[in-house]
DNA sequence: ATTATTTATCGTTAATAGCCGATAAACGAT
DNA sequence: ATCGTTTATCGGCTATTAACGATAAATAAT
């Protein structure tokens, strides 16, 4: 795992709503967009963008089925993840 | 540790710049900005704002004296942030 | 075939970030 | 008191981000 992805995982962590999707993520284990547009006052265009650089980070990932997209946290790269910040 | 709070460090640490500078950071323990200006293709000014944000932050403090600005990581928000990450 | 549901994307606007050079501020040394 | 060293801040520029509404795209249901 490299600075550079290391800090567009950072880059996408950097926003509160942001933080609070992805432990949501982590709840919930999978999510459709339209159920987090619920918790949070922000329009869905909103909400879609912050998932989606979530998704560009590569911390989540997102599997479409039907016209739903399900969302949730790439294991791997969130035990990567893990793994670098406990060795700081 | 709230999300606010959370949020900004992830955001203080969301460049590769200042991925690097808190690495160095934890690396050489104690560090002025002149040092770290001449690792950084960036100007005195440019890297003076990033250690700004950083202190901004929390995760990072200073410490005046004379005219130089000693830097360092607090190890006490890194704990907190590393137990935060461990529990995600 | 049409309608409803769900999500992604486009265009816009306001705010913030990132970079620089120039300058100010704080101190130490001469 | 002046000069050199070090850092912070200001102003300016460009690029990116965050938010929205509107619209398109994909599918499911009627």
């Amino acid at each position: 795992m490299d600075t550079e992805q290391l800090a567009k995982i950072f880059k996408a962590l950097g926003h509160p709503t942001r933080v609070k999707i992805i432990e949501h993520l982590i709840d919930i284990n999978t999510c459709v967009c339209g159920e987090i547009v619920n918790i949070f006052p922000y329009s869905q265009s909103t909400i879609s963008q912050h998932l989606k650089l979530l998704k560009d980070s590569g911390i989540v990932c997102g599997e479409i089925e039907g016209p739903k997209t399900y969302f949730c946290v790439d294991k791997i790269v969130l035990n990567q993840f893990k793994h670098y910040i406990q060795n700081l």
